[in-house]
DNA sequence: AATGAATGAGAGTTCATTCAT
DNA sequence: GATGAATGAACTCTCATTCAT
């Protein structure tokens, strides 16, 4: 019992220590050195838990994933569907700044095009991709069908331009610095969904 | 100057199968020697013309912006803010259609999150982009003043929303192989980031 | 007393497993880990009993060489050196077609050319080779003492190419596959040695 | 013209620093940096020529099955089956005594029990070991069928004792610290071969 | 004494860059 | 200036051995 919880504790020591480190160099440039002595191990050590490098990145991508899903998807019992929007908003808006490691969460919600991810696993990218995207069409299609929406769009399109509204506010947060306050953001960003830039 | 001509014509040629590579892999895992054997050349020619790896793909950057950017200054002219924002919007989708390489220059438009970017020229990136960025909000600002825009919302929120709308219809299109008629997405982008998703 | 023979019980297991293993992969591609788990016992277990990964091996050839020996000794007492040799090599075969592992046997009989072995223990792999060697050169002074065989022959050279006969038929067995009845070409072999190929 | 032979003397130079290598240390401790070394060029130079280690050693194998099957057919055709088993054997240890690494030859040569090797290209290993075979079970034949050796036991019957007491001729000859001479000792051979041990 | 995870030295291999031709 | 082979630093991964429990 005591051994079981000890490598639980080392696997997630490991992928903190892989989390920073690939925030910090992305997956191409960080070794698995740095991985080892960011996490306080010999460099064997990180094989005894993860097969590759591949497979640290991977792991990491899936445990992020689940957190953020788990943590958004508590908000869809929400009836209202445009409430549901904001609050799903909120809470991704809310795990970026608890986390340093955005660049992960930003690559595990979807947008992400470092070629190394690429090349290692776009399949499980995608797949956890589609996860959040489901959810979010789930979402705009309930609006649509209440009349919320306008329905000219698809649900499909209207999945991408919001996901472009949201990754577009990450992208431009992280660019000036992480600064704090981003989830005060989810609304106005909900906001210019529905209403757009014209003047009133 | 016959000489000169040579060398450009070299050096263009090399960009171009750069381009490719780069396209095709990644900065990571494009190799020296695949640009090369692509180009038509030796190895140690693009060392002739190229410092090293990391200014080649510099050089593309530079180049490919230099490119855009003077399309889309053209349209600089019209009177019409809200006809700029279209016709530059269908400009850059152009170039997309044409030019098969458009990660690169999605990456050099400036939203891209490539790890081996960032450690290569983050400036030079920056640079390009807050070129780009500069135009954008020109317009914006033009709109705002003009009353065409809601005024609630900085120029430079309004910059990032509009290129997140637009670089989540460029990650959609790549995401489903780049069928044709990207540019007729423009106009409805656009008429998107003026009156929002909302039922009318 | 108890202790003492647990002691041993576990030596023998690993020997046993080590033996297979050996046998299966060669010297080098036998990982510690494989001797350990073949043997049902943990990787640090097996450091309790012998110093390293060598010492296993020579171990391995110690306890074989010393059980063919034993075995082979007893039919030195046959008066007729020609018997003697017949009842050796049968002997020598039958140990063959009882192990699995005959690979260790044949090497810790002496001819093997492992070079795994050779930068090991060689000194330990002629010793033993020396005693059977000296067993055969016994049996064949003795012959030529008795006029049996030629004796423009040294006895070393005599003994030299009986054991390539054993080797070579060894070698071919184990290359068809280890068919049942390798003990039945003992005797043959022995004629071949005495009288040669030539037609009668 | 000249950058091939270049590239042919290079290729050369590593395989005969390689056979040193090989042969001076076995295949799994020879390091590529030693045969690297040994040549005189840089680490990196090897894998312009080899794609790996194995390929390497596989180089080796069939350069030198080739060099000595040449030299052996070239007396397949004396009328006489049994002066062509003498200057075969004449010639295998003619070339031994060229060659200080005899081990390759060896190997080539067939019977070789090496666990690397096993790995490696068993399967090439076979086929040249075969193709030697075939040439010594033809000569087995004919002199069969003329009458000259005994037709009790099968032609690879036959070819099988003869291989055992070349190799064991040889493996005494290198454990004895390859004196000078060993081509002298194929004519006794041949000669025990025919005869065997019995006194006259 | 058994365990099994941590250790870390070491090897094969890659590839950007250099340089003699 | 083009060539293309040589270079060698650097990195991932393996596994014999150690050691705390």
């Amino acid at each position: 019992m005591v051994r079981t919880e000890t490598r639980a504790a080392y696997r997630e020591a490991i992928l903190d220590a892989a989390t920073r480190v690939f925030g910090r160099l992305g997956f191409q440039d960080a070794k698995m050195a740095d991985i080892a002595a960011e996490a306080g191990v010999a460099a064997g050590t990180v094989y005894n838990y993860f097969k590759n490098k591949e497979e640290v990145f991977r792991s990491i991508l899936q445990r992020t994933h689940e957190l953020v899903y788990q943590r958004i998807l508590v908000h869809q019992q929400l009836a209202d569907p445009i409430e549901r929007m904001r609050a799903s908003t909120r809470e991704a808006f809310d795990f970026l700044e608890e986390h340093g490691a955005l660049f992960l969460l930003y690559v595990s919600i979807g947008g992400g095009f470092d070629w190394a991810q690429k090349r290692i696993e776009q399949a499980l990218i995608d797949e956890n991709h589609a996860r959040y995207f489901a959810l979010s069409q789930a979402t705009l299609r309930d609006a649509v069908e209440r009349g919320l929406l306008r329905s000219d769009l698809s649900i499909e399109r209207l999945a991408v331009l919001l996901s472009g509204l949201t990754d577009a506010t990450i992208f431009s947060w992280v660019r000036t610095g992480c600064p704090p306050g981003l989830r005060t953001q989810a609304d106005p960003l909900i906001d210019f969904f529905l209403h757009g830039a014209k003047a009133p």
